[in-house]
DNA sequence: TCAAAAATCCAAAACGTTTTGGATTCATCG
DNA sequence: CGATGAATCCAAAACGTTTTGGATTTTTGA
């Protein structure tokens, strides 16, 4: 229970200086700074952080929310991002508090609690929705954000997100210098900002190879998505590549695939975007597509803790690279 | 910016009336009671969390740090656990901060920042490994922490872990049910103490039912089971059955069993234990065990909760039920 | 009616730090 | 030598809350 009171007086010094000295000010010999260090050190000395907080007006934390739709909750992206986001913000002096709250009034309620409560110097918010009510509160409050994922609310903030239309542009390519022809982008719904963009780079692709695209909408689960595939992979002149918008949408298909008696890859090829866990245990494994999620990770991070330093500086859009990673389910179309 | 001073001052009344009215002591009357609630309410005033723990002299903030061993943190179970836990602690008016740190010196130094800077008011150890240095520097603080998995550290602390030992003793009996009798078990290092528990309950069914136990020892991996399982599966005798301590080594085997031209589950059972993501996904599915991460978050959470309350509570061991998941990795063995 | 008890309120201290606004000492310079 | 400036240090205020230890008013009981 040591106090920078006990140190001072066990050092003949004053608070003052105590402090000072551990804080790097020019107005301490360089003497005392180094006997005011050994002895916090050899004590365990370690300020209180309620009481800094409150004299300096700042948390030192920042907080992200985790949008916890159903029961499982079954984002193993998440877990990456917050090891990856931990150390820089370590670095920085700052906690990482994690909530988690369901979409709807209830997660309204929490945003407040952090802005009003002042419970944080910063927000992630994390899987952007197209009209996004999270992202319009804190629009109007003072508190630093940055956002993962695109919405359609528009206002200075800083995003980072994949660049998911040159993604399924390089994914298209990739398909047609196989060989494929018929290949057909298995969509999720349009309500989702991502998925607009992902077809958008499909679409461009194909018509720029002069073909005519062929997008199919689909709920972005696997069971809806294995519904659509088995009629689309039922007709005569079925496509020889399926461009999934999801890992899980492409499940489905690889479930129907097999279910229709049709080899992967050699009478189908499917990608799929995320990399989640187990893309790499089907089989065939997935060809997909992914964000790193350690860079990512530490790219929102110092997003956040700069925002936080220069709340008048300039919002960033940082739209990332998306990796494509070469598995087992793609081929060149059998010829017959 | 509202302080209890102003609001205070916009009621006529003193600091101390409204802080006690806002804390519901007898010693205010309903009426000013209801006065200040509704003032309070009506200006959005919530008390300064940093003000309030440093009078209280308690944190608020319970904390779980990550052993992120290095490079992917592919351990989809923790968020599941953060998701689940999070209510009980914003319930109990408890943040939960999240850290990140490899095992080693790093991580220690980790512990105390989190005691020495009294971060929190209590810790969540998970992963727990056979010589703890973590549990072993908490054991000598007063910092209330809960532990999950188990440890050959000695001490009064409170623990949960899965009984893998009846688990284990569960799955060989149902591979016998269906008609094995070679049943080998895929064991874990016995540096790791679920290893060594897990085999116990898979010998003891074994002898129970008067049969010759078999444990090989590999990595719990999925390279190393898979080299393992390749000779196992390879010899003249080999078993109809193979139990496997953790999922990622049954995913060795089941890549094996594939090279190897071996049909799952026709001429090989194969049950794995942890129910990652990936396994309702492999081909065929994997038959697994879990301890249901939604219960687990919540029994740890009012664990921690109780341990801060009363510290000198005796510590619990709850040791939980493992449930057993059926997909399609068994079946009864071939008859030749 | 009057003392005792209950009900209701409040001033001031305390939590542990950082920061403001000097105070003191010591070398430097004309 | 006296004045100036630099180098060190420190007392006290402040951050916003909770809690201690009464003070004042009102009710109760005989």
């Amino acid at each position: 229970m040591s106090t920078i009171r006990e140190l001072a007086h066990s050092l003949g010094l004053s608070i003052t200086t105590v402090s000072r000295a551990l804080d790097d000010y020019t107005d301490v010999s360089a003497l005392t700074r180094a006997r005011v260090r050994a002895a916090a050190e050899a004590s365990g000395y370690r300020p209180n952080a309620a009481a800094r907080r409150l004299r300096r007006g700042l948390t030192e934390v920042v907080t992200m929310v985790l949008p916890t739709a159903h029961g499982r909750f079954d984002e193993p992206l998440y877990i990456e991002l917050l090891a990856a986001m931990g150390p820089h913000f370590v670095k920085a002096g700052y906690d990482l508090t994690l909530l988690a709250a369901p979409p709807g009034d209830e997660e309204i309620k929490t945003y407040r609690r952090i802005v009003e409560g002042r419970r944080a110097d910063g927000i992630i918010v994390v899987r952007a929705r197209r009209d996004d009510a999270r992202i319009r509160y804190l629009l109007g409050t003072d508190t630093p954000f940055v956002v993962m994922g695109r919405s359609d609310v528009a206002g200075d903030y800083s995003l980072l997100d994949g660049d998911g239309t040159k993604a399924f542009g390089v994914a298209t390519e990739r398909l047609l210098a196989l060989g494929h022809r018929r290949i057909v982008h298995l969509a999720a719904p349009s309500a989702f900002t991502f998925a607009t963009l992902r077809r958008t780079g499909y679409e461009a692709a194909m018509q720029a190879a002069g073909l005519q695209p062929c997008s199919v909408e689909s709920a972005a689960e696997t069971d809806p998505a294995y519904a659509v595939a088995l009629t689309l992979l039922g007709e005569a002149n079925r496509p020889t590549a399926l461009l999934c918008a999801t890992d899980r949408m492409a499940y489905g298909v690889l479930k129907a695939a097999r279910d229709l008696g049709l080899r992967v890859p050699e009478d189908l090829s499917v990608i799929g975007h995320d990399n989640l866990p187990a893309s790499a245990r089907t089989d065939p494994a997935l060809t997909t597509m992914e964000l790193p999620p350690a860079d990512t990770g530490e790219r929102l991070a110092l997003m956040l803790l700069a925002r936080i330093k220069t709340p008048d500086a300039k919002p960033v859009h940082d739209i990332r690279e998306v990796h494509l990673i070469e598995r087992g389910s793609i081929a060149p179309p059998m010829t017959h």
